[in-house]
DNA sequence: TTGAAAGCGATACCAC
DNA sequence: GTGGTATCGCTTTCAA
């Protein structure tokens, strides 16, 4: 088009323009844009009236043509409509606030090639970096996609040039769980698992089968309900449970809707909580405050565990040293478990 | 720095190496890569090969400068916890799915400012379109927004040359409601309000007292309380309408949060639902299947409100007619509500 | 159908 | 400090 024009296709001023009636030039805007170099207080000036003046905003997308970087931060979540991953997604965005980053947020829906799709749109679009909430996906397919973008991951140990990655202790956290139903005095707890793939829910059922052996409870198989960390999977296993005739009085739900879903099982058969039977659930989704009875549950404290993830991200693309602080889980005790003789 | 080279500064190959090697210009690989004019089968075949042999993918952010647009949809919500928002964020996910935009998220926190302030940022970063999610800035600046970018907003009735907003039928819906609760013999049906400024909760109060007078029953205003949509307003309102000695069998919660809140305080106190008091709440959330007993509600499609929202967002920015099929509401009786004599 | 070449609007290197 | 100028990699006239 025309060649000497100063103004933006779009009808938006450019630096050039910006220069032109500043009396300055183009790079000298620039430099004033990011603070790269100094620039006489008289020209700041100047150019400062002519941005405000022409209402003057740089372009974005010429910027990141230029930079090679979109600033722009790729999100692989599982479930957009997951209050577990949402806290995470908040966490993130919490950090990222301010920072000039933006979170790109796509969902993989548990399905590795979902996931490994998702990225690859994620890394067309040049995000300059990229967290992994939780997923499908093998360590070593991460590990190479860090040889593109830098990544950081959640609900796995990762480490590489760059990538990073950390879970909570879910050992730890259901060991808490049994405990503390033990020490309540229940001696017949059963279990409703999580998905047998699931490195949580294995680490889940791990400290429950352990924590037993610790106080020299028999583990019964028939107390060992499979589920699936849906309220659905909650109910059946519950109905299988009782079914089984093996009795019990406390149930470890692997995680919060599990526990939902058992308690309702629970509530269709006249069965009370935690008068005839204790549950306890892991989470500690903003809803188990209010069901009833408030669940106790084990905390995962996912918003921070969010701003540790973008924290960490930005951390890694302006190649500091991470040194994270990553949060713990905890016990809450709420209302669904009952001291037992 | 080089001139003459055709590889890209990250490493990637750029269009001009593929026509190098495929022996056409950059202008051909470009027309064959967009469809943009037809391509003799000869070049074409050339052409795929050197992309599939060197692997290439074109620049996003060469490709976002040249043509001024992003291939983005910013996302207004007002929370990134919320599952009702959640529900609508996954319907847009999901018809922008395979359209090549791609969502770019945000979050106003129900404050207008700050909505404002975000919105401007999804404009420098170029979005095509805008979808609004609720909140509270005024219509007049959204049609004023619209002018700048192609917006789609609910929760608003909108209508203009790139705006486009609608509400599902708020009144009808506490209508349907209230006549339920009405249908199964209640008679003094207390009601917990939402915010007073929120457009969607007016209309549930109007449908409420409108539905009470066409049935000749009189409002008390001891048995409205007010709430503010979340699951403490609940346990609060529920907790004054109790105090205030004025007898109810139900209680009509402007949402299901609110519900579960009053649910929550109703066990407290020892009080049965729905054997005492029959609840009844407004979303549907996905939690309120399993509440104990389940929430009978009305039930607000908002995945199908977000699809419909993707559809719409897309089509005015393709400058087609909307001619969009908005979702209903609709009762969904579970056993929250007990018929009484 | 195809190619040459001119930008899109900003950044950054290189001199001064 | 400051300005000229060469890119960043792609799309899109314009001519052939």
């Amino acid at each position: 088009m025309r060649k000497d024009s100063t103004t933006a296709a779009n009808g938006g001023a450019t630096v050039h323009e910006v220069a032109r009636i500043a009396g300055v030039s183009a790079a000298t805007v620039s430099r004033f844009l990011n603070g790269t170099a100094k620039v006489s207080d008289e020209k700041r000036q100047a150019i400062e009236s002519v941005i405000e003046k022409l209402n003057y905003r740089p372009n974005v997308l010429a910027r990141n043509l230029k930079t090679g970087s979109s600033r722009t931060i790729g999100v692989l979540t599982q479930s957009l409509v997951s209050g577990y991953f949402a806290d995470a997604m908040a966490g993130i965005d919490d950090v990222l606030q301010g920072t000039g980053y933006a979170p790109l947020i796509v969902s993989g829906h548990w399905h590795a090639d979902e996931e490994a799709e998702r990225i690859e749109l994620l890394i067309a679009r040049r995000v300059d970096g990229l967290v992994i909430l939780s997923g499908k996906l093998k360590d070593a397919q991460i590990l190479k996609l860090a040889n593109r973008v830098p990544i950081v991951a959640f609900g796995r140990q990762l480490e590489g040039p760059q990538a990073y990655g950390f879970s909570l202790d879910n050992y730890w956290g259901a060991c808490e769980a049994v405990e503390h139903l033990i020490l309540q005095g229940h001696r017949q707890i059963a279990f409703i698992t999580g998905p047998a793939d699931h490195l949580d829910a294995q680490a889940r059922l791990a400290g429950y089968r352990d924590t037993l052996a610790k106080h020299k409870i028999k583990e019964s198989p028939q107390l060992v309900a499979p589920g699936d960390f849906s309220e659905s999977g909650g109910l059946l296993a519950l109905e299988r449970l009782l079914e089984s005739g093996k009795r019990f009085s406390a149930i470890f739900a692997a995680n919060d809707l599990t526990a939902y879903g058992a308690r309702l099982a629970l509530y269709r058969r006249g069965i009370r909580v935690p008068e005839d039977i204790s549950v306890i659930g892991f989470d500690d989704l903003h809803s188990s405050m209010y069901t009833t009875p408030p669940l106790t549950t084990v905390r995962q404290p996912l918003f921070e565990v969010g701003r540790c993830l973008g924290t960490a991200i930005v951390k890694m693309i302006a190649q500091e040293p991470l040194d994270l602080e990553v949060p713990q889980l905890s016990l809450v005790v709420r209302e669904s478990v009952r001291r037992v003789a």
